[in-house]
DNA sequence: AATTATACTCAACGATCGTTGAATAACTAC
DNA sequence: GTAGTTATTCAACGATCGTTGAGTATAATT
């Protein structure tokens, strides 16, 4: 009926499509469904944004952006702070942790979706290795740098390792499934990204020192 | 054509939904895929399994109960052993990873396909709660009971954040989905269960008393 | 050997999928 | 206002989906 102005329509797409692929994954969802939920006609997702894996990857990126950048300018604060001296474990995970607490405090609600579609395509075998290299690999290495400086002797696999579980931890966390709020009988929200936060970073630096500092 | 004894070719279409399911995830994966690598005819599934979400459920259902039986015998194992004393984090933690690293050696390669599907289960909004509870809760608590009183002092909330994020490294090993190889430049490989198993114990062992232990 | 039960095949159903091309409406630039 | 560009609709396509019911072959039971 009436046409609105640019971009309306398109962004209601993007915002539904990353709700119902961060809850169903790519192949649980449907164009149909997306364009019903958007209240917009099924064409015009395509009309958009092409096949229906653009609009996937598109909806990825989107905020992939923005995530990695957040961190790199946290990451870079802090390390010019401390100048001379290293920067601490904490710092570091800290800077790879805080964009994702402010972003879910954000007034734009997509953000809580778009950290459940992260989990998806991080622990998906499928997906992990189409999309997530160009979107945050580069970001990546460079915290693994600051950790390879900040614990001086450790050997590169452990730390790669450590990485690897803090980059778990986070994924569970991001995915919001509910379970730790079963299992705690309602003690924990898995809503709760705070309780999340401040308790990862003491979590896993203590972690990484044991497993990286030979004593 | 011939008729073979009972078992064996449902059995070959549990094996192949297992490997399919979890790599591509319930949607992503058609009857009429699973079986035609499994070298059978599409209706054979429906008349062994029912519909699609039976078919997936029992794939699910058939190695959780070996390994929720496992876990609880290494752990009870440990338990007569120390008697008196208090068992170590270590010793715990061990009791929840060690069967998944044997079960990964066993001579049945359906078993790395199994912890994949595991991965996507823990890690899925919707499959979360729909299959979590009934395969895993009842022995999961007890590893919570026994954590509590290794860490007398600890609030249970922090118990259950720190048990969240060893389940969240644990989903992420076991969906190998290769980004930690291509992080390190091969000098990691997702596939190499032993090497993420001997450096967990220690690292989320440490991570538990920073945040559980006020000194 | 006859009967019953189980394992499996075959063909087909209605439903739903992603995508397209042509038609229409609305906004922009002149 | 007219022309041209962009946004949106509509109907329809061929493909593929999960499931079923009727039929056939093999095994088990008697």
């Amino acid at each position: 009926m009436t046409k609105k102005t640019k971009g309306e329509r398109s962004d209601r797409i993007l915002n539904v499509a990353e709700e119902l692929f961060a809850r169903h994954g790519y192949d649980g969802v449907t164009i149909r469904q997306i364009a019903a939920q958007a209240e917009v006609d099924v064409a015009l997702a395509s009309y958009h944004f092409g096949k229906k894996e653009d609009l996937f990857r598109a909806v990825f990126r989107r905020r992939a952006e923005t995530l990695s950048a957040s961190r790199q300018a946290v990451l870079r604060a802090t390390q010019e702070q401390t100048q001379d001296q290293e920067q601490t474990l904490e710092q570091i995970i800290e800077a790879f942790l805080l964009p994702l607490k402010l972003a879910q405090e954000s007034k734009d609600p997509g953000w809580r979706n778009y950290m459940a579609l992260l989990s998806y395509v991080m622990t998906s075998p499928v997906w992990n290795e189409v999309l997530m290299p160009d979107a945050f690999d580069i970001n990546v290495k460079e915290f693994v740098d600051a950790l390879t400086k900040a614990l001086p002797n450790a050997k590169i696999e452990d730390i790669h390792w450590c990485y690897h579980y803090v980059s778990g931890a986070l994924a569970l966390t991001l995915a919001q499934t509910g379970r730790i709020d079963r299992l705690s009988d309602g003690a924990c929200l898995s809503s709760d990204f705070d309780a999340a936060y401040d308790r990862m970073i003491p979590f896993v630096a203590a972690g990484f020192r044991r497993v990286c500092q030979p004593e």
